[in-house]
DNA sequence: GTTCTCACA
DNA sequence: TGTGAGAA
């Protein structure tokens, strides 16, 4: 973990993040989050998922995925499920932003 | 495999 | 706040 984040692997993880959508069960196994618990919190409005198409299962994208795992850490920390919400709508404020540069670089109109 | 609701601690 | 179980 270098100070300094050199933006070319920045790309690469955002190709492959970008195109990072999973259901309920891949979520709960990668953060390590009961299914519940995610629905639980979805419920609360602490983060969001969304349909896919007429499918009925949720679908995670990376940001949710970053928002479980960030909620999740926050719990640990000590924070309440409201407390945590807070900050990861700010967190997620930033991550937003990274993105939409990431994205405006990685969609190059020309050569 | 997923979803929902009811109830409990 | 988080989980259990049953039912679709």
């Amino acid at each position: 973990m270098n100070p300094n984040e050199p933006l070319d692997n920045a790309l690469l993880d955002f190709d492959l993040l970008s195109k990072l959508v999973v259901g309920i069960g891949e979520v709960s196994d990668i953060t390590g989050v009961p299914q519940r618990q995610i629905r639980y919190w979805e419920e609360k409005g602490i983060i969001q998922s969304f349909k896919e198409g007429e499918g009925t299962t949720r679908k995670y994208d990376y940001l949710s995925i970053k928002k479980i795992l960030l909620v999740k850490e926050l719990l640990d920390d000590g924070f309440t499920l409201d407390a945590a919400a807070k900050k990861v709508e700010e967190r997620m404020r930033i991550i937003n932003e990274v993105f939409k540069k990431l994205a405006d670089r990685s969609e190059p109109a020309n050569e």
